[in-house]
DNA sequence: CAAGCTCTGTTCATTTTTGAACAGATGGAG
DNA sequence: CTCCATCTGTTCAAAAATGAACAGAGCTTG
């Protein structure tokens, strides 16, 4: 662990000059003196050795780098109101609501589908569902229950298997007879593939087209498995897609059938949430519902799997 | 804008004794004196009125607060991380793709199914869509194009309005037929309805259903509008969608015409990349797209709209 | 058991940061 | 054109933060 090399606080100073164009209001709104604001940034560009903003007589104007400093800036500024709010918020409010995050697959594909069963047998569970994309990962404090991928190291935490779940490869039979129907993993290298951002992959076990074959370069990239399954339903190419979201569009064929990439969800959820009788209850009901509808996310001959 | 009540830069030490579980060790690390490490701690806990740590002659000991505060904390220091590598990695970097981020309707409704029109016109082009959802704000910077509901007030961008859109309540008829065809404003409020969750709506434009009526409450809230649109197909309750999605599922019934919402998406690109050939054929695209495709976004017969 | 090491906490001197007062430049109103 | 208000920048004093030295407690090793 190694410091940061410049006072992240002066990014406070940094984006209220950069909001107001003037040391004067800054000072003003910072409650502060415009000399100590001055030297805030002056300290800043010092310590990264950029030049933030053009002086001027009238105020301060944002250099080019100065701008695209702003929104990380403004990152940084909304975890620390987070922070602040978090505290404000003191300790576990009791709500009426359960707040379940789980992956894009799972959420839209499974659990939405499944929401008016929970509707009609917990009816005073109000329910807020947050899907998770490729591209975030949502700290787990702000769900109540996490459907996971990835289960927490360490931590208070309780996580138990939730379900294992199998994807392959996909396309539909109009691409494949275009494009022709591959044999073996050498083939997909002439096939158009659709997959997540490759270099936006954060969430491990999203990362599986290495494993099928390390020189699959995807020519459609997207954040979401819904724009992946709708690229790949209007034909643009192969998709690797959970079983349980392709069985749900007949138009999608199932390629090298033994290519078969094994991945488990996991629950998760704060160990103080045990205690709270609604949270316990959509826990409940989400095992019971995948147990329910367990055919749909496994082949029931899964020969041959890929980790 | 007020500043907020603590010193960013507490956080790093806070940080380092959490990790470390010991004064003398984390000083080190942050080459300070064990002194200013345990001050700032004492600051931080001064500042937010909370205990972080318990002492011990061994070490600190995180509270149960404390441990929650980490993973917040961690996101501060990543932004103030990428802020460094941002600096230190330069310009923008010429690659052969172009990213597109824009709202996950717009996204997925709509772009991802046009996506082979643009396969088939610019071939060497390789898009990656970035799906932007309720809760995350993806910068700017981090796409080449974006289709946005919100254009920037201030920064060296171009951005020229794409397409109105226009929303409308929508249910399936087996909801209505059970609970009951709403005749005016004040029957929607018997109703179930589902929408965006309401204390995590940052992005302008989603926060609607106050504009419908102030007194909605949305029994189901999700992050996504796919969730939304699923929930409302399986007879969850009424619903805002846009008519361009609505518009595919013939199962969904308008409900009131005459409440119509209008939006607006923007194009929005640094103006450096209007010089980028690529970058522009796909603008050109997306112009051409939705002009093609005008009549799905809008409602011919246009009266009475809610802003 | 004693010695040595490492931990946290306290005190005082030193260094750094901040604020008050002042100065010069600029723009707007009369 | 003059006057006034507001802007940024400079200087010096006051306040805050940091570090060095020391002390007490607890643990480990011989």
């Amino acid at each position: 662990m190694s410091r940061t090399q410049f006072t992240w606080d002066d990014l406070q100073f940094f984006l209220a000059v950069a909001r107001s164009g003037q040391l004067s209001t800054a000072a003003r709104q910072l409650r502060t003196s415009h000399v100590t604001v001055a030297r805030r940034i002056d300290r800043l560009e010092f310590s990264l050795k950029v030049k933030l903003f053009e002086r001027n007589p009238r105020g301060y104007v944002l250099t080019p780098i100065g701008h695209r400093f702003i929104e990380t800036a403004e990152k940084v500024e909304l975890e620390a109101e987070r922070l602040q709010a978090e505290i404000a918020g003191g300790a576990l409010i009791q709500r009426g609501v359960v707040r379940l995050s789980a992956p894009e697959g799972f959420a839209n594909f499974f659990f939405a589908q499944i929401l008016v069963d929970l509707a009609v047998k917990h009816p005073s569970i109000s329910l807020e569902l947050v899907t998770i994309q490729q591209i975030m990962a949502l700290s787990r404090k702000e769900a109540d229950l996490a459907v996971v991928l990835d289960p927490p190291k360490a931590g208070p935490y309780y996580f138990e298997p939730l379900t294992g779940y199998q994807l392959a490869i996909f396309a539909t039979g109009d691409y494949l007879s275009r494009a022709g129907e591959p044999q073996r993993r050498e083939d997909l290298l002439d096939h158009s593939f659709i997959g997540y951002i490759q270099d936006m992959i954060f969430a491990p076990g999203l990362d599986y087209l290495g494993d099928i074959h390390p020189r699959i370069r995807p020519s459609f990239q997207s954040s979401s498995i819904f724009s992946q399954l709708t690229a790949t339903r209007n034909g643009l190419g192969l998709c690797v897609l959970p079983l349980f979201i392709a069985g749900q569009y007949p138009e999608l064929r199932m390629v090298l059938p033994d290519v078969i990439l094994d991945r488990q969800y996991w629950i998760v959820c704060h160990h103080d949430l045990l205690q709270v009788a609604r949270v316990r209850a959509v826990m409940d009901f989400l095992r019971a519902s995948v147990a329910t509808h367990a055919q749909r996310f496994t082949t029931s001959d899964a020969h041959r799997a890929v980790r």
